[in-house]
DNA sequence: GCAAGGTC
């Protein structure tokens, strides 16, 4: 008889083939790719990670007709969403008897195997079964765990179902909550979620704080000092008290004496490894997170780089870092590979995540330029001078500090200059800035060229970028490294944000308004290590999946009978009113706003109508962007409007209107 | 048309 072999995704199928087996061949049926041993008459196929979904019955499917609380408790359904890969799992199911689940060794896993296992034991209920569990696909690791199957283990598994009925029911009520009571329905839906809508609190509570903000003023005082060569200082002190800065500024004369000199070298440490949040922080500088992973998963497809998803810092012993570099040497990196080369030793550097899965991200094939895309080629390059700088030798910089006394008044400088720029070399996205001071020697007078009194203001903190978002969510425990991207697509696709430095709009604002008040838990990332430890302790057996979903079912059904719909409907109304009005009607003087006509055609048109029918055309295709600029002439909110091909300024709605008609009129 | 988590 025969013997299946589970795992999670088609690649780690082929190469757990290729180690177990030396007779491998590749078949193909029902669009999936699998492999066959003759001589073990051992079958092994790669899923999709997930293959079924779970779903409300279709009963549930009309978010008009059917009451929220009926969600609650409702018998949730698993749809096979990979037919294909179910139907060769049944086929190859008669076959065997028996099947190792050797899907990922982690709590997804765990659910992903258990979940193709059902799938098998509908046709083979009697098969026998085991778990393969490995950290690392080498020849080694894989053939230890198979050689040492274990259990597969249904609490782990039913924990991980159970973050998926919470995520679901949480998910679909607060979801169609939302988006009844602000009428924002169909494609225009609000969504609330375990992961989403914290991150979308954060990006708000920021924005409150930028528009809070009181700018304090504060004095600082630089002046330029002479040996020969001139340099700027700093005073020591950031005033607060103007009358003070004055009379410090006073105090300073035409002389003053170097009190401290120092001169050092500093070794700046390389970069760490990639890992999925560091890699696409540093990606963010050239596209977005999403598309940045979408991009490196068709390198990763195509055999260039290595598995783009991992937490992992450290590269495991069994990576011939040296090799991976000496490849490089007749490619467009050339010169890098050699710096890294010329080392008598190469030692990588070290993050502070490590995990055994899978390794840091780093090139598995020399790429020449031509054959890839441009933005594949960007990412690729990345790749490369991480990696290879992350074994380049430390940058050197000579460091220099200053301390100046003017008459009592105390300056501070310090100047850097790069001696030896080794990983900087390589390493190209970040700059490294000099800062020239002459050699001093204490006790040395300096003439003092220039002196300013500067009046400066504290400014409010900086909105986040895509890029410094992934790392907080990473901090906080929301989402995962595979998740992330897709979350904060998901904010711009619903409209909450707009713009890198993502900015909320008025929609934003009034959705987490309205979760605060009514079902914070939702906003707040607790809820998410309340589920991580409700998962832990299912997994160890020491609550059941019923209790806990139930227990979190029972905390929403209260949220539910606690809400005044009527009070939620007009905050939100509100909100959404905010983000459609462009200006005042010029007719009316009411509100104009963004309205759609019943064949879903937008144009402007008087919040006033039908007592006032003024109206306004708008271009059909692409994302329209309210702006905050006025035009002068009519008060009216400039739009830009983004399409597939990019973004396009359309002004000033009226103006454009007006210039059409007089085109329109001449001809 | 709902979430978040895998993977393509």
């Amino acid at each position: 008889m025969g013997w299946l072999i589970i795992t999670e995704k088609h690649n780690t199928a082929r190469r757990i083939a290729s180690i177990l087996f030396n007779d491998v061949k590749q078949l193909k049926k029902y669009g999936v790719s699998y492999y066959h041993s003759p001589s073990s008459n051992a079958y092994v196929v790669g899923l999709k990670g997930h293959i079924v979904e779970l779903d409300f019955p279709k009963e549930y499917n009309s978010w008009k007709n059917v009451p929220l609380r009926s969600l609650l408790r409702a018998e949730l359904v698993k749809e096979v969403k990979e037919k294909g890969i179910a139907r060769l799992l049944k086929e190859l199911a008669r076959e065997v008897d028996r099947v190792t689940v050797a899907t990922d060794y982690d709590r997804e896993g765990e659910l992903i195997g258990f979940e193709a296992l059902e799938i098998v034991k509908q046709v083979n209920p009697d098969v026998k079964v085991d778990r393969a569990k490995y950290s690392a696909i080498t020849p080694a690791d894989i053939k230890k765990a198979f050689s040492n199957p274990s259990k597969v283990d249904i609490n782990l598994a039913k924990a991980a179902e159970t973050r998926q009925r919470i995520d679901l029911i949480w998910g679909a009520v607060l979801t169609r909550l939302i988006s009844i009571s602000s009428g924002r329905m169909g494609r225009d839906f609000l969504s609330v979620g375990r992961v989403q809508s914290p991150t979308l609190r954060l990006i708000v509570e920021r924005e409150k704080e930028i528009e809070n903000f009181r700018p304090t003023p504060y004095w600082e005082i630089v002046a330029e000092f002479c040996n020969g060569e001139c340099f700027t200082a700093k005073h020591v002190e950031r005033f607060t008290d103007v009358a003070k800065a004055k009379a410090a500024f006073k105090k300073i004369g035409n002389t003053a004496a170097v009190r401290t000199f120092e001169k050092k070298e500093r070794k700046e440490a390389r970069p760490t490894p990639f890992n999925t949040t560091e890699f696409l922080r540093e990606a963010s500088k050239f596209m977005s997170p999403d598309r940045a992973m979408n991009v490196a998963e068709t390198l990763y497809m195509n055999g260039y780089i290595s598995y783009p998803r991992t937490d992992n810092t450290i590269y495991p012993p069994t990576l011939n870092l040296k090799a991976i570099a000496t490849s490089f040497l007749n490619s467009d990196f050339e010169k890098e590979a050699k710096i890294v080369l010329s080392q008598p030793s190469i030692k990588p550097s070290r993050g502070k995540k490590e995990s055994k899965d899978h390794p840091p991200i780093y090139p598995t094939a020399v790429a020449k330029k031509g054959e890839l895309s441009k933005e594949e080629w960007t990412i690729y390059e990345l790749v490369v001078r991480r990696f290879l700088a992350t074994l380049a030798p430390e940058a050197i910089w000579e460091v220099k500090r200053v301390e100046i006394d003017a008459n009592g008044e105390l300056f501070r400088a310090t100047g850097r200059r790069l001696l030896s720029p080794g990983w900087r070399a390589i390493y190209i996205y970040s700059k490294a800035e000099e800062v020239s001071i002459p050699d001093l020697t204490v006790g040395q007078i300096l003439r003092i060229k220039n002196k300013e009194l500067l009046e400066k203001e504290t400014k409010p903190p900086g909105r986040y970028t895509t890029g410094n978002l992934i790392r907080i969510m990473e901090k906080l425990g929301l989402g995962t490294k595979s998740t992330r991207h897709e979350i904060i697509k998901k904010l711009y696709s619903r409209k909450y944000v707009y713009g890198n430095p993502l900015r909320p709009t008025q929609t934003a604002f009034a959705v987490i308004e309205a979760l605060k008040s009514n079902a914070e838990t939702i906003t707040l990332p607790d809820m998410t290590s309340k589920l991580e430890k409700d998962m832990d302790a299912i997994a160890e057996g020491k609550l059941s999946d019923e209790e806990v979903v139930e227990e979190s079912v029972r905390f929403l059904d209260e949220i539910l009978s606690n809400i005044d719909v009527k009070e939620l409907s007009k905050s939100l109304r509100e909100g959404v009113k905010k983000d459609k009005v462009v200006g005042k009607c010029p007719e009316c003087g009411r509100e104009l706003v963004i309205r759609k006509t019943k064949g879903k055609k937008r144009f402007i048109g008087c919040s006033g109508y039908p007592a006032c029918s003024f109206t306004l055309p708008l271009p059909q295709n692409g994302t329209l962007y309210i702006t905050a600029k006025e035009c002068e002439k009519h008060s009216i909110k400039k739009i830009k409007i983004r399409t597939k091909k990019g973004y396009w300024d359309l002004g000033c709605p009226y103006c454009n209107y007006l210039e059409w008609k007089a085109k329109q009129d001449k001809a």
